[in-house]
RNA sequence: GGAGCGUUGGUCAAGGGGUUAAGACACCUCCCUUUCACGGAGGAAUCACGGGUUCGAUUCCCGUACGCUCUACCA
């Protein structure tokens, strides 16, 4: 490649980020940076109606927490500024006059509410070389017609005329060879009546402007691409066009169509990156940081939805991303999002991170629950112990909040139809030997019991269930024996004292 | 309706003219573990359908079906 690759993600501040998007970002991201290229994010906000406060900053925070920080964007800056449409309102209009004066747009003057009208009335109207000269435009009008109507201020907008009879084609690094022919496409809105450009032209201008190599965007902008290359060829030529990719669609686990943030509220997974309030509806929805996620985690589930290097390596760190991600081996149908999966990468990641990575996570959402972690070491012991039965962070206050407190309920009911005088001996005599273990370590502590449970003809398989209950309430966590390691002799013989107590009540 | 794009097990997918059609998730069975996980062993697909081309097609070509996306002064 000649040039220095640059790309770009370029979202409208609408709402939440959802996996597609950030999948976006992230194939942008990893290719710039496997050719050491720029990534630029732009914010498209030409449509004031939709702006929505705050859209923004989650979105650089949802890049922040994916590790998929721009090289030039409204909040970094960069050469070619602003990076926010609506600030480059001014650009676009002197292009769209351009494409005015060269015959490639016009003006027209039907209101919003006359080409309502005419779609119900005209079945499949289309704003087309069909049409436009039965509608109110500089092409059906005479100039001095036109003139007429600027002088007035009549409001306008500037359509881009397309061509009745030509293909259109262009090379998609994903698909390959596309064509399209011009008359299948209608004469979209170049600029609006509020001076503002719409998406058509303003991602022209901008990847121009911005010295823009390569532009991937989801398969949904497939049927609009004669549009932006018909614009390329008009105003900046062919041979500077970046090469273009669409990306295949994040679908729905169940049935087809678009992932929706609908259906993560249906089928109860996330759909966004992190946590967002619509603040018009107050509509809630959680991210899957917030569900516990690994940044890390979420990313490599992202990168291998669509997208494989070819061998049987599932696991990536971005590093190793960078270095193997190649658009040609993207897919191209769309893949239906599966959550057990996603699940399955955050386990992996949880298990293969060191306990140091995890702690300071871990430790808020313990603290979130009113745990609080004083002795750091014995902590990270903890971790270490439970993380490989943990899938989502908050599985460690689950599997370990024992460790810190009392259990909240002890599950009476698992030991009581099995106690008799004989356990209760047992487990009396087991506190004295605690009491003068010399050695508190798991093996230790695991010889003596067995040991007992022979002298008292125990079999020492009906005792092991009491003992776990009686340290953590129930029948779940790691061996009963580390646990007792961990929370130390004192600890240990309160819990069994506490049980006993209850037990024969 | 039109245009474009797509279609390998339930899901993600590798592969690509001749293979026992990889692997992972989920599921089932078993082993390990006197809990649950982790770990280990095993189980299931003829590649949407129909025509070609070919000695031979899941793989190439053409149709059909099905699905999706777009068809706004939204992106």
């Amino acid at each position: 490649m000649d040039k220095k690759v640059r790309v770009r993600f370029a979202p409208s501040p609408t709402g939440g980020l959802h996996l597609g998007g950030v999948r976006t970002v992230l194939f942008n991201y990893l290719f710039a940076k496997h050719f050491g290229g720029d990534f630029i994010l732009r914010i498209e906000d030409t449509d004031q109606t939709r702006f929505v406060e705050g859209a923004e900053d989650y979105i650089f925070e949802c890049l922040k927490w994916c590790g998929l920080t721009p090289d030039e964007s409204p909040l970094h800056g960069g050469p070619y500024a602003p990076y926010r449409q609506s600030e480059r309102k001014e650009i676009y209009r002197q292009y769209a006059e351009q494409l005015l004066k060269d015959g490639h747009a016009y003006y027209a003057f039907d209101t919003p509410e006359e080409l309502d009208a005419k779609r119900k009335e005209i079945p499949n109207f289309q704003y087309n070389h069909q049409h436009r000269l039965a509608l109110r435009n500089s092409v059906s009008l005479t100039e001095t017609e036109t003139a007429k109507l600027l002088e007035k201020n009549v409001p306008y907008v500037i359509r881009i005329k397309m061509p009745d009879n030509e293909e259109v084609r262009f090379t998609d690094m994903i698909r390959g060879e596309v064509n399209f022919h011009s008359s299948q496409t209608d004469d979209k809105v170049l600029l609006k009546a509020d001076g503002m450009p719409t998406y058509h032209l303003a991602v022209v201008v901008d990847d121009y402007l911005m010295k823009i190599t390569h532009a991937f965007r989801g398969e949904e902008w497939l049927p609009s691409a004669p549009v932006h290359v018909l614009l390329w060829k008009y105003l900046f030529g062919l041979e500077n066009m970046p090469h273009w990719a669409h990306l295949p669609l994040i679908l729905k686990p169940d049935g087809n169509g678009k992932l929706s943030k609908r259906d993560g509220d249906r089928l109860g997974f996330p759909v966004f990156a992190m946590n967002w309030t619509d603040p018009r509806t107050n509509d809630f929805a959680q991210g899957f940081r917030e569900r516990g996620f690994l940044p890390e985690a979420f990313v490599n589930m992202l990168a291998v939805l669509g997208w494989n290097d070819g061998s049987e390596q599932e696991i990536f760190t971005m590093t190793e991303l960078i270095q193997k991600f190649s658009m040609d081996r993207v897919h191209k149908g769309g893949a239906k999002f599966d959550y057990e999966k996603a699940k399955w990468f955050n386990h992996e990641w949880i298990k293969r991170l060191p306990v140091s990575s995890l702690l300071l996570p871990v430790k808020r959402l313990f603290e979130e629950q009113g745990i609080a972690i004083d002795d750091e070491e014995m902590f990270a012991k903890v971790l270490e112990l439970v993380k490989d039965r943990c899938t989502l962070l908050p599985d460690f206050v689950q599997q370990a909040s024992f460790f810190f407190k009392l259990p909240e309920t002890i599950d009476i009911a698992s030991i009581k139809p099995k106690w008799d005088d004989k356990k209760n001996q047992f487990f009396m005599e087991l506190i004295r030997a605690y009491e003068l273990t010399t050695l508190w370590q798991h093996d230790e502590l695991e010889k003596e019991l067995k040991e007992m449970a022979a002298a008292h003809q125990i079999k020492s398989g009906e005792l092991m269930a009491p003992f776990r209950i009686m340290l953590v309430g129930g029948k779940f966590g790691p061996g009963v024996f580390d646990i007792a390691e961990i929370i130390g002799r004192e600890e240990t013989i309160a819990r069994i004292k506490h049980t006993l107590q209850l037990v024969n009540l």
